[in-house]
DNA sequence: TCTCCTACGTTACGTTGTGG
DNA sequence: CCACAACGTAACGTAGGAGA
């Protein structure tokens, strides 16, 4: 984009977003112009490709829109009237919803039309049979065996008889040396009776000198010779996710040698590699990382891209960055605490759904100024409606593309982390209105200074990088950022970009999990000394060359980080680059920011009241297409009144029993190193998810959701019926696992239920006579053993 | 549930000394 | 020269852990 076609633009406002292709709408119809837009290379999203169809949200009167690179002509004109024709447009059949669940009910159909085609049933069924042949297997075996060294079990020595042997000395150490002399002195026959020696033994011992012989054993034959090393070398460096099994493969294949998979991976990883000049290789956690990634062109572009967003900036435009985020309920927290030797669980409510995405948008000014949660990925319908809506909010704009390869110049990548830092959802979470409840309390704990240090974070030190034509590493960044939120006590930890395979995502990840890698000491000098670094290349040229004004530089890192955009705009860049500004004038233009910003704040305040009021009036429209509600059907509720009812009726019943659940349950208590859960919490299938909860350390059985398990239940209610002895016995059986069952009212405490072959234990409790639970091993040293147990 | 890697114990081979 | 024993080590086999 030319300097001319800023000033002709002289937008108020402008939107970044990802992109790396040029992309244009037309009159397409919505649903074939879907299918025929390709993806970009580096794209995970709708976002990222830049590619969207404004047909399928404006009607029968599509509008032309020409979205273009950063580096490439910018079609103003197209883009001033789609806007203005957004904003002529008043029958807009659209409504989007802050912070609320949004779905298209026409699109979702479609989907599931489209979903429902592709599954096809699988015809005929296909059987395999296999011949056997055992003279051909004999014969393969025995072809396999020439191929393993080693001599057989039954050598040749075990066959043979053995005979009587003479005995004689082997002489070692000194022995040998003075025997060495006395064959000099006094000749062999004579040394040979002296010690005790064979002839041979004698023979040796004049040739060597005396000397020590050679120690027995040597080099052998050598499978994995040096050309064999070779080919494992190749091997992993053209396929670095190579396993032993391929490794090995590759080695028959090329010289014929069979070695063993677990050969190649000891190979490639032992000092022997050193030996014929190659190098030692190990396996470790894998990053993905995309070839144009820091190529030259991706170099250029960033430039470019940042030389168009100072245009931008210098027109005092208020930046909108736009992007999307997935948020996977169920996976935010990946690692947890645990005793050594047993696996950590974080049980939870069944999720109704897992995948849901958040496209926000932030601003310097206002911080998250909109945010849309929907369910499942985001389709073009939605992105447009998001993009519209946010559209219908600002008076002028201008959509900008990031460069390509080059996701980590939109500072919205950051501000995700931070909201996923923030972001704590509970277990017992199932419905989607939870979900959003919790998600949105991530974003609105997000204050508008935290963005504004994100933007301040791209704009100062990333983009300096990008200038200074350096490549770019995720891993690095994400350091860089965590120590400079940290300064001022804001925590963020970015995940292993390798969690999610993509160097384009910054994900968050608990403490322990950065510990874990490799952020040595070494590693926080070289990041402070990185941070300084990009810190001096975007000061004014003076403040880097004058060392005595030091203070006055610390102001300006100061004043930038509290992230003073009206300072910005009033400060011309004339000024910024002539010479230094004096400490009182900085101080007083803080003093006004700072007011300015309160008059920002209570202006957006009245403008969301404001949307809050639209909003309303458009709840009330009933032709919508675009709904925004949690379905909650009747049915649901029906169901979970009676299994309401039917809880509280076995507590009672529990209740009224003679055996005391209360001591039971301190008995179980008493046990050391055993925890009680309690899967159920109430009589009935307990004895199931208890031995479930043991096996698989989840309860995945939902016997009262059945109508069989309902029967089943109704018959194990009545008096009598119910013993639980066969059960455990087959279930004992089928698993194959010792059953141990810890009972107050048995005299030793313990019945064990043992199969045959058993290959492990599941021990469970008995609470008031019939309800089971788990007993969970919390220590390494259990009270229970198989010696002490009693068998039934 | 399956695959892969790693550590560690076992197996079998090559070399050398020794007896016959 | 052959056969065997002792020794060191390459290669094999397997349990267990981690992760998808």
């Amino acid at each position: 984009m030319s300097s001319n076609a800023i000033e002709e633009c002289t937008p108020h406002s402008g939107i970044t977003m990802k992109s790396n292709q040029q992309v244009s709408t037309n009159n397409q119809l919505p649903g074939s112009s879907y299918a025929s837009q390709s993806r970009a290379v580096n794209s995970g999203s709708i976002l990222e490709s830049g590619s969207m169809n404004i047909n399928s949200i404006q009607g029968n009167q599509p509008h032309q829109l020409l979205i273009s690179n950063s580096n490439q002509s910018f079609d103003t004109d197209s883009l001033h009237a789609f806007t203005q024709s957004l904003q002529s447009e008043q029958q807009v059949s659209i409504e989007i919803f802050y912070n609320q669940r949004v779905y298209s009910a026409d699109a979702l159909q479609q989907s599931i039309n489209q979903q429902c085609e592709t599954i096809k049933q699988a015809e005929g069924s296909l059987t395999l049979h296999r011949t056997v042949d055992l003279e051909a297997d004999k014969m393969q075996l025995k072809q396999i065996k020439k191929g393993i060294r080693g001599k057989p079990k039954n050598g040749k020595a075990e066959q043979k008889e053995i005979r009587q042997r003479k005995k004689y000395n082997s002489l070692k150490g000194r022995d040998r040396e003075i025997a060495y002399e006395d064959i000099q002195l006094l000749g062999i026959e004579i040394t040979m009776k002296r010690w005790n020696i064979s002839i041979r033994t004698a023979e040796n011992i004049r040739k060597f000198q005396g000397k020590q012989p050679k120690p027995r054993g040597g080099p052998h034959h050598i499978k994995v010779t040096k050309q064999v090393a070779q080919t494992l070398c190749q091997s992993v460096i053209d396929n670095v996710s190579i396993s032993g099994t391929a490794m090995a493969e590759k080695v028959k294949q090329d010289h014929n040698i069979i070695i063993h998979e677990s050969t190649a991976n000891e190979f490639i990883r032992s000092e022997k590699m050193l030996k014929f000049g190659l190098p030692k290789f190990s396996f470790k956690r894998m990053r993905v990382r995309e070839k144009e990634r820091n190529s030259d062109e991706t170099k250029e572009k960033r430039i470019n891209y940042i030389t168009l967003f100072r245009g931008y900036e210098l027109t005092g435009a208020e930046i909108i960055y736009i992007d999307e985020t997935p948020c996977n309920v169920l996976e935010f927290k990946h690692y947890g605490r645990a005793p050594v030797g047993q696996p950590a669980f974080r049980e939870r409510k069944k999720a109704s759904i897992t995948n849901i995405t958040a496209i926000t948008a932030i601003s310097a000014f206002s911080g998250v100024i909109h945010v849309l949660f929907v369910v499942g990925g985001v389709t073009h319908e939605v992105f447009l409606l998001f993009i519209n809506g946010l559209l219908q909010h600002l008076q002028s704009r201008a959509l900008l593309f990031t460069s390509a390869y080059s996701c980590e110049l939109n500072p919205i990548e950051y501000v995700f982390g931070i909201f996923k830092t923030n972001l704590n959802i509970p277990t017992r979470c199932s419905i989607v209105k939870d979900y959003i409840q919790h998600l949105q309390a991530g974003f609105s704990q997000i204050t508008p200074r935290q963005v504004r240090r994100c933007i301040l974070f791209v704009t100062h030190q990333l983009f300096g990088k990008a200038l200074r034509k350096e490549d770019i590493q995720i891993r690095d960044l994400q350091r860089i950022f965590a120590a400079h939120m940290k300064e001022e006590r804001d925590i963020v930890n970015f995940a292993d970009e390798s969690e999610s395979g993509s160097e384009c995502n910054l994900e968050l990840i608990p403490k322990q999990k950065i510990k874990r890698s490799n952020c040595e000491e070494q590693d926080e000098e070289q990041i402070s000394n990185q941070n300084q670094e990009d810190k001096t290349t975007i000061f004014p040229e003076s403040l880097q060359k004058d060392n005595s004004n030091e203070s006055q530089i610390n102001n300006f890192v100061k004043d930038k980080r509290i992230g003073n955009i009206e300072q910005q705009e009033n400060t011309s860049d004339s000024q910024r680059t002539k010479g230094i500004r004096k400490q009182d004038d900085i101080t007083n233009e803080n003093q006004s920011n700072v007011e300015k910003i309160e008059k920002i704040n209570r202006l957006t305040q009245e403008n969301k009241s404001n949307i809050e009021k639209v909003k309303e009036k458009h709840f009330e429209k009933e032709n919508l297409t675009i709904e925004a509600k949690i379905i909650e059907t009747d049915e649901e509720n029906r169901q979970k009144e009676e299994l309401e009812e039917i809880q509280q009726r076995r507590k009672e019943e529990w209740r009224s029993t003679p055996t005391d659940p209360n001591q039971d349950r301190q008995f179980l208590e008493s046990i050391i190193g055993y925890q009680i859960q309690d899967p159920t919490g109430i009589p009935g299938d307990c004895l199931f998810n208890s031995i479930a909860c043991q096996v698989r350390g989840v309860c995945p059985i939902k016997l009262r959701n059945t109508k069989a398990g309902q029967e089943y239940l109704q018959t194990i209610a009545q008096q009598g019926s119910w013993d639980g002895e066969w059960e455990i016995r087959a279930i004992s059986v089928i698993l194959k696992q010792t059953v141990i069952l810890q009972c107050r009212t048995k005299k030793d405490g313990i019945y064990v239920y043992e199969p045959e072959k058993s290959k492990g234990v599941i021990e469970i409790g008995v609470i008031g006579g019939f309800h089971y639970v788990a007993l969970r091993k919390i220590l390494t040293s259990g009270k229970i053993t198989r010696q002490n147990a009693k068998f039934v």
